[in-house]
DNA sequence: CGGTCCGTTGAGTTTAATCAAGAAACGTGG
DNA sequence: CCACGTTTCTTGATTAAACTCAACGGACCG
């Protein structure tokens, strides 16, 4: 059974077999999470390390006034802060998506493993630098993007990564998100999501169809969305 | 003379002498630098790490039709992304502000620093999840919060990081940023900006006076601005 | 089969952007 | 140290984008 957070690792850097079992031993006591179970909560003391093996998770936060901004999501692969078990408090909120499987890598193991094998360590770094120039992305997007750049930004930014970690099938891919969740991803309302979708649909360049992500002219929705893939750094560059 | 940088890493884990004579070591290359030079341009293979040793430069982006997103303030003490130097290509620009004192820490000495100081690892490592809680509130902002709100956010953020490092004197701190980069760091315009300070300047919440930054009524301003200071990691918890 | 959540659409309102123009501050060179 | 040019700040009037409120149809679930 392929385990996508050591493929996602692979690809920021050389592992060796070593590694790679260690990477094994730290993740095979996933655990299954239903839909929509917080993982952890704003306030809480930061526990261990997650990593999601599968499934969507997504980190929000509340607002004094009720409303939600969420902040990050976090696909097949992907884990939280490094070290997040450091700080005194979170500052925000974890939750699945849809079911998922969840890896939790404790402190202590985690300080151990990041100690003991240095390639881990420059992969995990790697891997939190481009959730970092994800962030930047998302506040340019916010800032200085039309709602419907914004939406197709998201969609390219979600379609790029899905894709390299093997989530496209033909057509396009599954996407687990409601439009109330895109609002709170974007920072805009439902209505004006729906509209924004419908707009994209009429211009043929992409739709939603019963929880898949469908793709119709990618060109289209790159050049709506302004998107340079640069920034979440497909080349890397060759090692010494 | 205090040395800003390892002032901050300080606050974030103990530092053994050794680890405070590596710092020095590594940071009196600092040269200055006139405001408004660009450190490193988008698009460009990162160099080395730098470090604002004194002064303020900020992280931006230009995008295709023109418009500005600053996405960052680095003041004294503060780092750009850990080992950028291993990615392939910028995906932001970075330029000073004001006049500044700045350090350059190359890749290569870079490693081997973390490497050999285990503490100064992992003060760096903390200093990085601060600062991506950072960007997360920032995401929050541009996302969820109104512009009134979003500009008392931000002066909040900005006053909590400048009392941290002593910048504060007696009424207020030096604020070296135009309403034009105001606007550009929060997303709006700059004819906007200026009456949302004129606003709070009527409230007798916040003022800016020639380059200076008065708060005179904090707890309103943190009122409007919704401010919840744990997101900056105030108190960090107590480590074995 | 009824309830709830989600998606869809219309009408009216609010917020912030745009356009425009003048005043103040700043920097530079003579 | 002053004069001039440039940038920044300020204000008003108008426009555009997105939000709010409201209502209804459809999908999914127990």
């Amino acid at each position: 059974m392929s385990n996508h957070f050591i493929q996602k690792l692979k690809g920021f850097g050389p592992l060796a077999d070593e590694d790679i079992v260690a990477l094994e031993n730290v993740t095979k006591s996933a655990r299954k999470v239903a839909a929509r179970t917080d993982l952890i909560r704003e306030g809480d003391r930061p526990g261990p390390l997650f990593v999601v093996l599968d499934g969507w998770a997504q980190r929000y936060k509340i607002l004094p006034n009720g409303t939600r901004q969420i902040v990050a999501f976090l696909l097949p692969g992907d884990a939280c802060d490094l070290h997040v078990g450091t700080l005194a408090e979170m500052d925000h909120s974890i939750q699945t998506v849809k079911a998922a499987r969840i890896a939790t890598i404790a402190n202590g193991v985690l300080d151990d493993l990041m100690d003991r094998h240095r390639n881990i360590r420059r992969a995990m770094y790697r891997a939190q630098l481009t959730d970092e120039g994800t962030l930047r992305a998302w506040i340019v997007s916010m800032g200085r993007r039309t709602s419907i750049e914004r939406v197709a930004h998201l969609m390219c930014e979600l379609y790029l990564r899905a894709s390299r970690i093997g989530l496209i099938d033909g057509e396009g891919f599954e996407l687990p998100l409601s439009q109330i969740m895109l609002a709170d991803a974007l920072g805009m309302t439902p209505v004006h999501i729906n509209r924004v979708l419908k707009d994209l649909r009429s211009r043929a360049a992409m739709e939603i169809r019963r929880g898949t992500m469908v793709i119709q002219d990618p060109v289209m929705l790159a050049q709506i969305a302004g998107f340079d893939e640069n920034y979440l750094h497909r080349r890397l560059r060759q090692i010494a």
